[in-house]
DNA sequence: TGGGGTCATAACCTGGACTTATGGCCGATG
DNA sequence: CATCGGCCATAAGTCCAGGTTATGACCCCA
C-alpha cells in the first residue's frame, strides 16, 4: 500500500480482457449474417475458426452471446448488447485504417490531400471511409501539417486538394467552404457553469481564468480574437499542449477550458463534459477544402469534394 | 467481374491491416512516457517485446512513428496523429469492456444495476469507466430491458439502481432527472433538408414519410405522442428494427429519420448525417436513476449517481 | 572511465488461431 | 420415410506472432 502508483491501473492490460479486432469484426458479422458458417466465409475463415473463436469470446466475456441452433446463430439479449459496443470498437478501427492507409502515402497515389492536423485528425478518416466505398480503387496519401505548409503543399502540385481551417483561403488557392468549426466552451457536469440558465456573457468569458492551449495554436488565436473587444483572454488557468490533456483537465474538474467542437463530440454524447452557451462572441472559423485558382478539382478531388459537401454547386 | 460481390469489400479482414489492441495501448504509453521501456514495464512486457511490436506496427502501417535516440523515444509527426486515432479506438475498448465486465453479472457484485437498452449502449459504458478510477474495486453488474422490466427488477431488489426513459417515475420507484433525451431529426448531409435556411414545422415533419422504428419502440412512441396534434406521424418510408439499420439507411440517403441524440453523437461529429432543426414539437424525454420508493441510494450506487449528476441534491 | 539510461539483435519457447476431417442434429423434399 | 443439405461441434495437427532471456551498441553524466 505504501508504494502503491498513483493511479490504480488493472493488473491486466486492456488487450487481454477485449477480444481482438477479428473476434470483434466476426461477431458483427454473425449478427449481421445470422450464421457462423456464413460470417466464416465472408471473414475468409472456416466454420470451425469462427466456432471456436465464438466460443472462445464467449469464455472470455463469462456470457453466452449467440443462440446456436441447427438452422442458423442469432445474437442472445446480451450478444447484442455486446455487437452494439463492439461496433462502436470497429468503427474506430476502420477510421485508423483509413487514416494509415492515406498516410502511407505511396507516390502512385491517385489523389494527394493535405490537410490541417485538425482535420486529419477528426474528420478526414470518416470521408475516407466513405471515399473508399463510394471508389474503392482510389488510393489516397495525406500530408498533415499546419494551414500554411498545406496552402504550399497545393500550390506546388505537391497536393491536389487541400483541407484548412480559416476564415478566408490563403493566398493563390480558390476554395469552398465545407463546414464550420465552433470553439466551445466546454466544462465538467459539476461546474456552476453547467448548470446555467441563460447564455454566458462574452465579457464574463473573458474575465474568467480558462484552461487554455498555449498561444500561437489556431484555437488559441481564434479565442483571442474573439474576446478582444472584452479585453482579451484572462490570464489562463492552465495552458497544455494537446487537446487531450485539456479534455482530462475538464473531465478532472480542473475548470472549463475552450476546444472545438471537433475534438469534444464523443466527450458531450457520453456527457462526461457538458457545452456552455456563450453570447456576444463569434467563436467560430470556416473549414475550407482549397486547390489551385483557376483550376478546377476534377476526378477523385472532385469525388472526395461531393462526398463531404452532399453536392459541390 | 461477373460474380463480383455487389458489395465491395476488402481482400484482407480489417484485423489484418490494423494493429491489435495490444500494440496501440503500447503506443499510447510510448507517447505519454516518452520511452520504449518505461511503456513496456507498464505494460508488464519486457522492453524487446515492446520495441518488436512497435517495429511490427511501423512495418504494417509503412511510417516512422516514434524518433529512437539514446535518451529516449519521441513521436514523429506521422506518430502523433497514428496515435490520435488509436486512442479512439483505445477508448472504444475501454468502454467496450466496461460494459462487458458488468454483464458479466458476478452475483456477488456490490452494485448491481438495471438499464434500459438505449442507457446500457450509450451512457452506462462511460459512467462505469469513470467509477472504476474513482472506485477501483466497486464491482458492478449489468441487467439490460426495458423500461417495465428495469422498474420490476428494481422493486424486487434484484438490482441496486435502474435507468429509464421516460417523463415519469414508474409506479412504487423514486427518481432523480440525471440528464436528457431529445429525437433528433436526421438527414444525409445531400438531403434538402439538410441545406434548409429556418427551422422545420411540425406540420409539414408530421406529414413527411419518414424512416422510422417500429411501433411500440421506445422512440416511436415519443414521436407518435409529440406529432399527435398535427395529425400523428404519417405512413413511415421505411419501418426498421434497429438503430443501426436506421442510421445506416438515412447515411445512405433513402430519406430523413427520427432517432436519439445518443444514437447519432458520432455521426453527428463527423457530419455523415446532419441535425435538421424543427420547431413546434417536443421530442424530449428524461433520463431518470430509479430506486425503491422511501430509500435513498447509498454506498456504490451513491458513488455511482453523483458521478452522474456531478452532485445528487 | 565506469554506471545508468536508451534501443537493437539473436535464439529460443509457447499458446492461440488456423487448417482438414469427421460426426450429430434438424428441417425440407422427393 | 429416407435422403439431402444446411447448421454446428469436436478432434488432431501445423504454424507463426508475440513473448522470453541474453547480449551488445550507443549516449550522457558524474
Amino acid at each position: 500500500m505504501a508504494d502503491a502508483p498513483f493511479v490504480a491501473r488493472p493488473a491486466t492490460p486492456l488487450a487481454h480482457r477485449v477480444p481482438d479486432l477479428g473476434a470483434l469484426e466476426l461477431l458483427l458479422a454473425v449478427a449481421r449474417l445470422g450464421s457462423l458458417g456464413r460470417a466464416a466465409r465472408e471473414l475468409g475463415i472456416t466454420q470451425p475458426a469462427a466456432s471456436s473463436r465464438i466460443r472462445a469470446m464467449e469464455r472470455l466475456l463469462g456470457v453466452a452471446l449467440v443462440d446456436r441452433s441447427p438452422r442458423g446463430s442469432r445474437l442472445t439479449d446480451a450478444g447484442s448488447l455486446v455487437t452494439d459496443w463492439a461496433r462502436r470498437v470497429v468503427e474506430a478501427a476502420e477510421a485508423f485504417d483509413a487514416g494509415a492507409q492515406a498516410l502511407r502515402g505511396r507516390r502512385d497515389s491517385r489523389l494527394r490531400v493535405a490537410a490541417s492536423m485538425t482535420i486529419a485528425e477528426y474528420l478526414l478518416p470518416g470521408w475516407l471511409i466513405a471515399l473508399h466505398r463510394a471508389r474503392p480503387d482510389t488510393a489516397v496519401s495525406l500530408q498533415a501539417g499546419n494551414s500554411a505548409a498545406v496552402a504550399g503543399r497545393v500550390l506546388a502540385h505537391q497536393a491536389d486538394l487541400g483541407f484548412v481551417e480559416g476564415s478566408e483561403a490563403p493566398e493563390g488557392l480558390d476554395s469552398a467552404v465545407i463546414g464550420h468549426d465552433r470553439l466551445l466552451v466546454i466544462a465538467a457536469p459539476g461546474h456552476p457553469w453547467a448548470r446555467r440558465r441563460g447564455p454566458l456573457d462574452a465579457r464574463e468569458l473573458a474575465a474568467t481564468p480558462l484552461i487554455l492551449r498555449e498561444p500561437g495554436s489556431g484555437t488559441r488565436q481564434v479565442l483571442d480574437a474573439g474576446l478582444a473587444p472584452y479585453g482579451g483572454v484572462a490570464e489562463p488557468l492552465l495552458e497544455l499542449a494537446s487537446t487531450t490533456a485539456l479534455k482530462a483537465a475538464a473531465v478532472s474538474g480542473a475548470g472549463p477550458c475552450v476546444l472545438s467542437e471537433l475534438a469534444v463530440g464523443e466527450e458531450l454524447a457520453a456527457r462526461r463534459l457538458v457545452r456552455v452557451a456563450v453570447e456576444g462572441v463569434r467563436l467560430r472559423r470556416d473549414l475550407r477544402a482549397v486547390w489551385p485558382a483557376g483550376t478546377r478539382p476534377a476526378g477523385p478531388a472532385r469525388d472526395l469534394l461531393s462526398l463531404i459537401h452532399g453536392a459541390l454547386d
